[in-house]
RNA sequence: CGCGGGGUGGAGCAGCCCGGUAGCUCACCAGGCUCAUAACCUGGGGGUCGCAGGUUCAAAUCCUGCCCCCGCAA
């Protein structure tokens, strides 16, 4: 099929690589703009970019879709669908209106579940077990139009977000490429999402990395599972601050330590008392450092039981 | 010129401001203790202190240049 292909990340750039590879003719790719990134405020292009610049596909970079030129510009490729991944901009109805058949795009989430930006870290945040990729039909609503497709898969219980994330990619590109290949003529099987089962997962900030060591030691679990890649979960010692990338429920005891208290430190880690249990504490980040083992991370920090953090 | 941190045995750090014997925790090796152990005790190996130049009787430490790594911010 002829496509127009719109995203920005990596998880958008997955997708439009099973296209290409599924032999459909993309004759565009639209991305966001160039932003300064990185270090010394580099400019630096989307990994969507850098695989139109490899294929010799072009690529567009409005830095609004409301521009009158960018729907002509649009129209003029005549594409039968438009395939939306992990874009960043909402499609007006001047767009929606453009491609032969409709627009569709690839949601990380069993929908009506967790509409919104951060549908995968969500659902790690909540404890789920099961979650999914969704293929809809993409109406004016924020991920509220009829499902085409969908498919779940597990959430392992010290998986992160980050992890879950390449694999829900790898999963979505395949149904994708599946759904196209099945509904040549762009018939698609359209079932409504049930509004009252509608529940939403915002955008990530920064202060939700902040851990509260009064909160449960599964909580906080979920927290530094949920919150990666971005925005990272952090706390303090010694004023600075201290990422932690990774931790595992043992079901220690807190030994008589409050909250946000070190309670012991072992080959694993350092543990750190929560409301209810310890917590083991495996991996961390110091500020302006790299990511290192909690051990590492105990042998040249002096962290001993009763050290607060927080 | 966006802001900032760092490079010291295998890992993580201290030492630098105020120049003078290479230090700490861990890992590793050997021996000991123990029914036993990732525990404990004793001993041991392992470092061009990122690179180059300068100042000095003397540089990890002060000065200059370069290389590399990372955090914030998005």
């Amino acid at each position: 099929m002829r496509i127009v292909f719109f995203g920005s990340d990596e998880f958008a750039a997955q997708h439009l690589r099973a296209l290409l590879a599924a032999d459909h003719d993309v004759p565009a790719c639209v991305t966001g703009p160039d932003k300064p990134h990185g270090r010394g405020m580099k400019l630096e292009f989307s990994p969507i970019k850098q695989m139109a610049l490899d294929a010799r596909i072009p690529c567009l970079q409005p830095p609004s879709l409301k521009e009158p030129n960018i729907i002509e510009t649009l129209k003029s490729y005549r594409a039968d669908i438009f395939v939306v991944v992990a874009y960043g901009y909402l499609l007006t109805r001047g767009i929606l209106d453009i491609p032969q058949m409709l627009c569709i795009n690839v949601h990380g989430s069993l929908l009506p579940k967790y509409r919104g930006a951060a549908p995968v870290n969500w659902a790690v945040l909540n404890g789920d077990k099961v979650t999914g990729v969704t293929i809809q039909k993409m109406v004016l609503g924020l991920d509220a139009g009829d499902i085409i497709a969908q498919e779940a898969m597990a959430i392992e219980d010290d998986e992160s977000a980050a992890q879950v994330l390449p694999r829900m990619a790898s999963a979505g590109a395949k149904l994708l490429v599946k759904v196209l290949d099945e509904n040549p003529g762009g018939r698609f099987p359209l079932k409504p999402q049930e509004e009252h089962l509608v529940t939403w997962a915002p955008k990530l900030n920064k202060e939700m990395g902040r851990v509260d060591w009064k909160k449960t030691a599964a909580t906080v679990h979920n927290q530094v599972r949920g919150l990666q890649p971005w925005p990272g979960t952090y706390t303090f010692y010694n004023g600075k601050m201290l990422k932690i990338t990774r931790t595992r429920l043992t079901g220690e005891d807190v030994g008589g330590c409050s909250a946000g208290q070190v309670t012991k430190t072992d080959k694993n880690g350092f543990y750190v008392a929560c409301s209810d249990k310890a917590l083991l504490i495996s991996e961390v980040q110091p500020q302006a450092g790299r990511v290192m083992s909690a051990q590492s991370f105990t042998a040249g920090h002096k962290i001993i039981p009763g050290f607060l953090l927080g």
